[in-house]
DNA sequence: TAAACGTGGAC
DNA sequence: TGTCCAAGTTT
């Protein structure tokens, strides 16, 4: 341990014991540590994701499926459908896959140490030290990026992102505690998301002021510095809305890549160009919408094309999975079908 | 190492 | 409206 460590710790965890934010799978006060299955699933939910976006999905989620047990019972059209709407799919069906893994292979018990829990599905780096350090008081270096940024800062480390992330990780071993590193990893998210925030930190509020290098130097929101990002690709592509009677037809996307494992709307293939009606799930007297829907994926812009068509009642497309109309809405589809969706049934 | 992988908040 | 960015993991 450096000699800057208990320089940083001891304000920080002060700090913490007066302004932990009060959030729904943090140890209820007076409780001793706070529920494993809670932990793990509030870390999943939360890459990537901001914490007011998890919210209302871990409170649906622990309602309806409220340990291991449980959710490794579920159906996966259910969890999927869950986790609609909260975007990288992967972690949703790695999330059953390792509920069923400690159901299975660990009792219905999740193991308590890093290097046990870096083995499950969806257990990176980070959420696995996290968990060792937040759920079972293990000292693990945790380093998200809250951590990234107020460590950059703290020792005005210059180095652009992603390089820089080994001499991160090494600071933040530096200035992590043997006692309480769960207390200190939460303590530095929530000091890196209301305090030393991206853009604009209120050092004033800061506890670590006097320890930070980047606020002697000045300009602490310069920190840390960041590779220049690639422009996004625009793609196209068509959503097919296939009416029989007050039914719509639906998919199951294939397991794996964009939105793997969510029901959805038939899409044909997304390409340079668009692609009209290329790929509609059946023959029929399509009718292309004046609206189309525009979209954001992490790596591409995809415009889509709307294309509709009804057919009789009773005929009969194979294995096609029909729903009712009225009650889209708890279909459990991306954001970009939930989009198209809304425009279909809006249209005159 | 780099690309794939969602979405919505904040400005 | 556009851009950045967020409690990252997998391949």
């Amino acid at each position: 341990m450096s000699a800057k460590a208990p320089s940083i710790a001891a304000p920080l965890l002060a700090w913490y014991d007066g302004h932990a934010r009060s959030l729904p799978w943090r140890a209820p006060p007076g409780a001793a540590m706070p529920d494993p299955y809670r932990v793990w699933l509030s870390e999943v939910m939360l890459q990537q994701t901001q914490v007011a976006t998890v919210k209302p999905y871990f409170e649906r989620w622990v309602a309806r499926w409220p340990d291991f047990a449980s959710l490794a019972a579920a159906d996966s059209a259910d969890v999927m459908a869950a986790w609609a709407g909260l975007g990288y799919y992967a972690r949703a069906r790695n999330l059953l896959a390792c509920a069923r893994m400690v159901a299975d292979r660990h009792g219905g018990t999740l193991p308590d140490t890093e290097a046990e829990l870096r083995e499950l599905p969806g257990l990176g780096t980070y959420t696995a030290a996290a968990i060792a350090a937040i759920a079972f008081g293990r000292r693990a270096v945790v380093v998200d990026a809250n951590v990234e940024r107020v460590v950059a800062r703290l020792f005005a480390i210059e180095t652009p992102l992603p390089a820089a992330r080994i001499a991160i990780r090494d600071a933040a071993e530096s200035i992590t505690p043997q006692r309480r590193a769960g207390d200190f990893a939460q303590a530095m998210m929530d000091l890196g998301s209301t305090i030393c925030t991206a853009r604009a930190p209120r050092c004033l509020l800061c506890p670590l002021r006097g320890d930070c290098a980047a606020f002697a130097a000045g300009d602490p929101a310069r920190l840390p510095v960041k590779a220049a990002k690639q422009p996004k690709p625009q793609r196209h592509g068509t959503i097919f809305w296939l009416e029989r009677g007050h039914e719509v037809l639906m998919v199951r996307r294939p397991g794996k890549g964009m939105l793997g494992g969510m029901r959805a709307l038939p899409t044909g293939p997304w390409g340079e160009a668009p692609t009209r009606l290329e790929g509609a799930p059946v023959g029929a007297d399509w009718t292309v919408l004046e609206h189309e829907v525009s979209h954001a994926f992490t790596h591409f812009r995809l415009d889509c094309t709307l294309a509709v068509a009804a057919i009789d009642r009773h005929t009969d497309i194979g294995d096609a999975q029909w729903w009712p109309i009225d009650r889209i809405d708890s279909a459990g589809m991306p954001t970009l079908f939930a989009k198209a969706a809304a425009v279909f049934r809006s249209r005159k």
